[in-house]
RNA sequence: GGCGCUGUACCCAAGCGGCUUAAGGGGAAGGUCUGCAAAACCUUUAUUCGUCGGUUCGAAUCCGACCGGCGCCUCCA
C-alpha cells in the first residue's frame, strides 16, 4: 500500500520498520480548552488509518500524547485562578470523552508531558553534550545551524527563514530560529528542577522525548495537522536526529484544515466550533462520513449545509442497514442466492483504501454496493438469509470497523417501555383495518401522530413496518 | 518575499496520460411502486474539468504563462 510522505512529497510504498508491528505516533491536544471540528478532523482521520493498518493485518501501537504543560494552559489557570493542574485535568477527560462520542477508538497510550520530565531532560542533556544545545541564564535553546538537514521536512532553508523577518528577534538567542528546550521558571508557574535550574520544557521536546520512549527511535507513521509541519515536526526531527543519530520518522502524514468560508477554522480566528457542539447536532457517524468523503490532506470546507448532506447520507446506509436486518431476522429464508460479487466490490475496497486511504472512493464504492444490492433485492423475492448475511459482512467490515460510518449493532433503538413495541403494533393492525375499508383519513391520522412522536409508518406489499426516527 | 496547497455540475467532491464521450453524496425535475406518504429503484441535471498556449496518436490529468482562493514562515490539528 502506499502513503503519501510529507518528507518527500511522494506516494510510497508502506513498509513498516519490524512488520507486523507498526508504531503510529500523533500529535495530542494541549488540554486548555475543549478541541473543535477541526481538530477532530485530524483524530478521526487518523483513527481511520489505524483501523485501515489493523485490517491489513498489522499490530499498531498508537500513542497519541497528551500536552498538559503549556503557556496557554498556564494562561488559562492564571485567568481562572485555577490550579493548572486542575484545567489540564479537565480538559483532558473533555477530550477523552469527544473522541468516544465521534467513535475514534482510543489509543494504545496517552502519554502526558508532565509524566516525562525525566525523559525529556534526557534528551536536552544528550543535545547540550553535543554542543547543539546551549544554555543562557537557565533557558536552554537548541541551535539549528547544528543540523544540517534543518528544513528537510518543510522544504525551508535557513537562509530564506532568516530573511523572512517574521521571528521575534528575542533575548539572547544566536539565531532567531533558535527553539526553546527547556524554559526557565517565572513567578507563579508550573516548574521542574533541572541541570540548568528551575523551569519548564519547550513544546517541541515532549514529542521526540515521549514518542521514543513509548515507541522507540525510529517510528513508522507521525501524524498530525498540516499546521504543525512547521516549526514543530520539524524541530522534532531536529531534536531527535541529532541526539539519537538515526532516522527520527519513516513516514509523515499531515491532514489538511477544515476552513469556515475558505478561511482556516481556528481558536486564534475565533471561527471555530467545537466538536461537542456540533455533535449535538450532527451525529458522529455523519462527521465521520463528512471527512470521510475527501481526502486527508486538502482543504475541506465546514458549513451546515455540508453537514446535513452527510447526515442525509448516513441516513440512506442505515435504512439499507435497517432492511438487511429485517430479512435476517425473519423466521422463514428462501433459496435464492443471487449472482451478485461482494469479493469484488471488496477488492475494489481494498484497493482504493491501499492508495493512500483513498476514503472518497471507499465511500463511493459503499454507495456503489448500496445501490446495487437494493435493486437486486427489491427484483426479488425468494433470497436466501445467507446473502443477507454477506451483504451485511460487507457492511460491517468496510463502513463500520474500517471508516466508522455506521453502528449496525445501534440501529434498534430500546423500546421506551417493553409494552411500547405491542401497542404500535397494535396500532398498525386497527390502521390495516382501517385501509381495508379505505378510511384513509383514520390511517394518515394514525401515521401522522404516530410520526410526531418519532414512530415512522412505512407501508408495503408485505405489509406495515415502523422504525424509530 | 520564500515555501506549499488549491480552482471539476446548483452545492460538496473523486479522478491525476488511454479502462472516464468525468465516480460518489446532497439538491432539483420526471417516472416505477403505493389509496396517499415514506423507503427503494430507474431516468435527467459537466460534449466538459479557472484562462490562454504547448507537448502527445491521445490531456481534467504533463509543461509554460496568466487569473483567482487558501495555508505555513509566530501558539494552533
Amino acid at each position: 500500500m502506499l502513503i503519501y510522505n510529507t518528507l518527500t512529497k511522494r506516494k510510497e510504498e508502506f513498509i513498516p520498520i519490524n512488520p507486523p508491528k507498526v508504531t503510529m505516533y500523533m500529535c495530542g491536544p494541549t488540554v486548555y480548552d475543549y478541541f473543535h471540528i477541526g481538530n477532530a478532523r485530524s483524530f478521526i482521520m487518523a483513527d481511520i488509518v489505524r483501523r485501515y493498518l489493523q485490517f491489513k493485518g498489522f499490530q499498531v501501537k498508537l500513542v497519541i500524547n497528551i500536552t498538559d504543560v503549556d503557556d496557554k494552559i498556564i494562561k488559562k489557570s492564571n485567568d481562572e485562578k485555577k490550579p493548572a493542574e486542575e484545567i489540564a485535568g479537565f480538559y483532558s477527560q473533555a477530550f477523552f470523552e469527544d473522541l468516544e462520542r465521534l467513535k475514534v477508538k482510543p489509543a494504545d497510550f496517552y502519554p502526558k508531558a508532565t509524566l516525562h520530565l525525566a525523559e525529556m531532560i534526557e534528551v536536552i542533556k544528550e543535545l547540550e553534550s553535543k554542543g547543539i544545545a546551549y544554555n543562557i541564564d537557565g533557558n536552554v535553546f537548541y541551535d539549528v545551524s547544528k543540523f544540517d538537514t534543518y528544513g528537510k521536512l518543510s522544504g525551508k532553508n535557513l537562509d530564506e527563514l532568516e530573511a523572512g523577518a517574521r521571528v521575534d528577534v528575542n533575548e539572547k538567542k544566536k539565531n532567531p530560529l533558535d527553539f526553546s528546550l527547556w524554559k526557565r521558571a517565572k513567578e507563579g508557574e508550573m516548574c521542574w528542577d533541572s541541570p540548568w535550574g528551575i523551569g519548564r520544557p519547550g513544546w517541541h521536546i515532549e514529542c521526540s522525548a515521549m514518542s521514543t520512549k513509548h515507541l522507540g527511535r525510529s517510528i513508522d507513521i507521525h501524524a498530525g495537522g498540516n499546521d504543525l509541519i512547521f516549526p514543530h515536526h520539524e524541530n522534532e526531527i531536529a531534536q531527535s536526529e541529532a541526539a539519537f543519530e538515526q532516522k527520527f520518522v519513516r513516514y509523515w502524514m499531515h491532514f489538511g484544515f477544515l476552513n469556515i468560508q475558505n478561511e482556516k477554522m481556528s481558536k486564534s480566528l475565533g471561527n471555530f466550533f467545537t466538536a461537542r457542539d456540533v455533535q449535538q447536532k450532527y451525529s458522529a457517524e455523519a462527521i465521520r462520513l463528512f471527512f470521510a468523503q475527501t481526502n486527508y490532506g486538502g482543504p475541506l470546507n465546514f458549513s451546515d449545509e455540508l453537514l446535513g448532506a452527510a447526515q442525509k447520507g448516513t441516513e440512506k446506509i442505515i435504512n439499507f442497514a435497517e432492511r438487511l436486518e429485517e430479512e435476517i431476522t425473519k423466521e422463514s429464508s428462501g433459496n435464492f442466492y443471487p449472482n451478485f460479487d461482494v469479493k469484488k466490490f471488496f477488492g475494489e475496497f481494498e484497493k482504493v483504501m491501499d492508495d493512500d486511504f483513498n476514503t472518497p472512493q471507499a465511500v463511493a464504492l459503499i454507495f456503489d454496493f448500496i445501490r446495487s444490492a437494493n435493486k437486486i433485492i427489491s427484483e426479488n423475492d425468494n433470497i436466501q438469509k445467507e446473502f443477507y448475511l454477506e451483504l451485511k459482512s460487507f457492511l460491517k467490515k468496510t463502513a463500520e470497523d474500517i471508516l466508522g460510518i455506521v453502528h449496525l449493532d445501534e440501529l434498534k433503538k430500546p423500546p421506551m417501555f417493553f409494552l411500547e413495541n405491542d401497542l404500535i403494533n397494535l396500532l398498525i393492525n386497527i390502521r390495516e383495518n382501517l385501509k381495508k375499508e379505505k378510511n384513509y383519513t383514520m390511517a394518515d391520522l394514525i401515521r401522522n401522530k404516530l410520526h410526531e412522536m418519532g414512530i415512522i409508518l412505512q407501508d408495503s406489499k408485505t405489509g406495515t413496518t415502523f422504525k424509530r426516527k
